[in-house]
DNA sequence: ATCGGAGCCTGTGTGC
DNA sequence: TGCACACAGGCTCCGA
């Protein structure tokens, strides 16, 4: 999906719309994408004013002056479209604001969600419950990631990619973060030094705080709110880049595991 | 408890 | 041109 970058270049596109906009029309156009979407979420939304847009991991979230909150997930192929010149199969939910814009929900694959929940329980959304520090946040640093990676013995991939452990990381920005970081993805989680592991939280920081401010990376089904690309994938160091030549000089190598692509480079990741 | 793999959907690109 | 197949950013459930 668009991971954590991607999410919050879209939250800051629709804030440019919506923050403030009252909405006159709300219209789901199926009864579910990955899950049911509420019932009552035209009927609590309609009218309502957007009184704030935040992000939560990889969810956005659209507060209202009615008290909800409404809550979406991008999944895989997920995008906002800003005034879309025509609305087709695969627009989920259009919102029309009172200054006369329409903001469509698109997502071919439906891997995304919507959901509706009270403001001041959106805590306690079950997505949520278990989730893991925010890794632009300050919970996140090495102390942390020794506490929760200690004695594990799956990859630090695999762990980097739970949200539990921290939300937020898809599979491209811990190919990147690895690779900046010079861990092999292969290692063992729990046996990572702590100074290394200081490196890995820089390196995350880092390949995050650069996506963001490149408007998020491209793929073929990813697109900001208002239609322009992102372009931190001209950035990317090992993802997508197998047999081309990384930083260090070294060749990028991929590998599947769990029908996952993996990249890295096996002369500067140990 | 932990881990790897399957499955949810659709679209696109590749190779025959 | 047509067709089959591999593959795609996430997440959850299942069985080992």
């Amino acid at each position: 999906m668009p991971e954590l970058p991607e999410v919050e270049t879209t939250v800051s596109g629709l804030r440019s719309v919506l923050q403030g906009a009252t909405l006159t029309r709300v219209e789901p156009r199926r009864a579910d994408l990955r899950f049911p979407i509420p019932v009552d979420l035209r009927q609590r939304m309609t009218g309502a004013t957007v009184t704030g847009l935040s992000r939560r991991a990889k969810y956005g979230l659209i507060e209202t002056d009615r008290g909800d909150m409404m809550i979406f997930h991008l999944g895989m192929s997920g995008r906002w479209r800003i005034d879309p010149a025509e609305i087709g199969a695969h627009d989920h939910l259009l919102l029309e604001t009172g200054s006369g814009h329409l903001l469509s929900l698109n997502d071919p694959r439906r891997f995304g969600s919507l959901d509706l929940v009270r403001s001041d329980a959106w805590q306690g959304y079950a997505p949520f419950t278990r989730m893991g520090p925010e890794p632009l946040g300050p919970d996140f640093d090495a102390a942390y990631l020794a506490k929760v990676l200690d004695g594990k013995a799956t990859s630090i991939k695999a762990a980097l990619l739970d949200q539990r452990i921290v939300a937020g990381l898809g599979n491209i920005y811990v190919c990147e973060a690895l690779n900046m970081a010079g861990i092999a993805p292969t290692r063992a989680a729990g046996r990572i030094s702590k100074p290394r592991l200081g490196l890995l939280v820089e390196a995350i920081r880092t390949v995050l705080s650069a996506a963001i401010v490149a408007g998020g990376s491209t793929l073929r089904d990813y697109a900001r709110p208002d239609g322009e690309l992102g372009y931190f994938s001209n950035q990317w160091r090992v993802y997508g880049r197998e047999g081309q030549i990384c930083p260090c000089g070294g060749t990028v190598q991929r590998r599947v595991d769990g029908g996952r692509s993996t990249f890295h480079c096996p002369k500067c990741q140990k």
